[in-house]
DNA sequence: AATGAATGAGGGTTCATTCAT
DNA sequence: GATGAATGAACCCTCATTCAT
């Protein structure tokens, strides 16, 4: 007789979260530094207290807005990782990576210093992913080698985010720029 | 027609702003978030009222330190390009930016959405300066021309101060991208 | 008249007005200041909403927990006194007294400031039971007449639950306090 | 030339202090649990955030106010017990202590649970003299001794400032109480 | 003119109460 | 009727700015 969810009381609970990430992850898009839970809160039409309730503290809140973000990113790059391969998949990921980050000012920024797990265990994905891609680069001889393999990827994985800052609302400069990362990348002809 | 009590007013003024400054300039370059001006003020040895008032306000306070570390590197900027001339110059230039970065912990994140317009200025004349080492890049066959040269300007002078954050006190990382950026804007080999 | 149906909802009422009392009193003697609401809630197995309803506010609630530990509390005092009579049932009873507010972790302090109606006339009611003690006492030559007996009946009424706090945990000092109390109650040697 | 004090530029700062404190300790003294930041702050004719940078938090606050409640009661403690000597002494300062409590609306309650170092401090020093006062009398065989003398002292320390609750503005209670405590600190007649 | 204490708006958070589900 | 999430006032605290000394 019962429902196998047993969640229809938290409907509306729910329905909140989800409009506070919403939120949340709209004024993380604006510029202005970080937002004020009493903006996220208006947006979201609730009161201050809920949106601190709902995740325990901004701190939180902002893990979980900037998580839901990067979550979606990461399954975009083992999807493409799988379909392209290798160095192919590498310059469509970082130019989706880049689009993000435009689309999101400087979300990076606003959260530097602070506490956030799933985020920092997101980026964690996402250096894997990209070392994934370059592990095929490399193998296929599309990537250079003579630089420790450790440091581009971490170059590439950690600057991802940092290098689309400057190509703000211009595609063309994110285009340029992922054209120069791309063939500074490729091997050196001796 | 001065009073030499006037003059010894303004030197008195002048001396505070100038620790002030290097007050700022030193919290600047540590971690912590932008720094509070009672801390500026403790480290320069004076009151808090005065660092405010010989500013007029923090973002004056910050514009002007953040200029004071531009200048030189502007005019460092001009050096190196007399001196190697072209795309020699632009690494060598670069490297000191992202040395510069470095050691400035996160400057530009810290100030981000404030307004400094003296800090803009140099920031447009850092443009100038690699504007000029590629120009004269593109010139010689050293720099790639397929790629529309304002987007290539904009794009290492943006990104010049936000490359190097990635590479927070690991040299290594700094120099391995600035090889790969350098290759990046060689021409393509056909 | 009354339908089974009607009487079940009034039973699940009274069973959650019974369960919420059980939880505030166990929270009572718990350190940790005046319980939350919700933290009173949730040891009773509903919501929050249902607590506050039950008794049309916190306030209510702990006037209805308090009363409840304490009727108890009046009837063991008329036990006693009937059983015993006199100062031999003062001093067993506020033995028990003692051992209550100890059990009861600092119930007083707690509610300090709040409108108890219940609360504040059962602890009349204490104070009536303790003067009929004292009574029977000075009667008999046991208890000493040379200070009002209004005064001693409200001293000793008023202190039952304070002076238990001092004692907390450690039963000789409880013990010592009383002994010295009953000492000095004693009628005074010429 | 320069006076000895070097200490003219906090003349403000330090009223502002006395006044603040001065505030809190007048709303100590008052029902209506532990006072409000802003209350003190108003009542002070001062900003709120003036008392909390003043003692750094408002538990500090509370900490200065009441140690300096405390403070004088401690050296009149001290004054007694050379003046009078013993028992004497005793009796004499006990009633001091209640005064002081029923002058000061159940100070300790307001604060239990806080963590108040120089209250505690203070709080310790009045047990000490009090130990004195109560080892003094044993020696003249004034204060019973089939109690151990450790709990004696306890009980009267730390019940001092509880005793007093229920004597709230009627002398006469309290006068009473301390006429039972005194006799039943004598020693037992055999 | 410098000082540094006072200001006071604004921040995040708590919690008794209310209300849609 | 019970639920527990939403509310929103109230709290303590921070900090750039102002102002009496």
């Amino acid at each position: 007789m019962s429902t196998s969810h047993g969640k229809a009381l938290r409907a509306d609970a729910l329905r909140n979260r989800r409009r506070a990430l919403d939120a949340a992850t709209a004024l993380l898009a604006e510029p202005g530094g970080p937002p004020k839970v009493e903006a996220i809160a208006e947006r979201a039409g609730m009161g201050a207290g809920t949106v601190v309730r709902a995740f325990g503290g901004k701190d939180a809140l902002m893990d979980a807005a900037v998580a839901e973000l990067l979550e979606p990113l990461v399954l975009r790059g083992r999807q493409i990782l799988e379909r392209d391969g290798g160095p192919t998949a590498l310059r469509a990921f970082l130019a989706e990576l880049m689009a993000f980050q435009a689309a999101h000012y400087a979300v990076n920024d606003q959260l530097a210093g602070l506490d956030l797990p799933a985020t920092t265990a997101l980026r964690a994905e996402l250096v894997r992913v990209v070392d994934a891609m370059l592990g095929e680069g490399r193998e296929q001889g599309a990537i250079r080698s003579d630089i420790d393999p450790v440091l581009v990827t971490s170059l590439v994985g950690e600057t991802a985010f940092t290098i689309a800052k400057a190509s703000h609302g211009t595609p063309e400069l994110a285009e340029a720029y992922l054209e120069v990362l791309m063939d500074g990348l490729r091997p050196r002809v001796p």
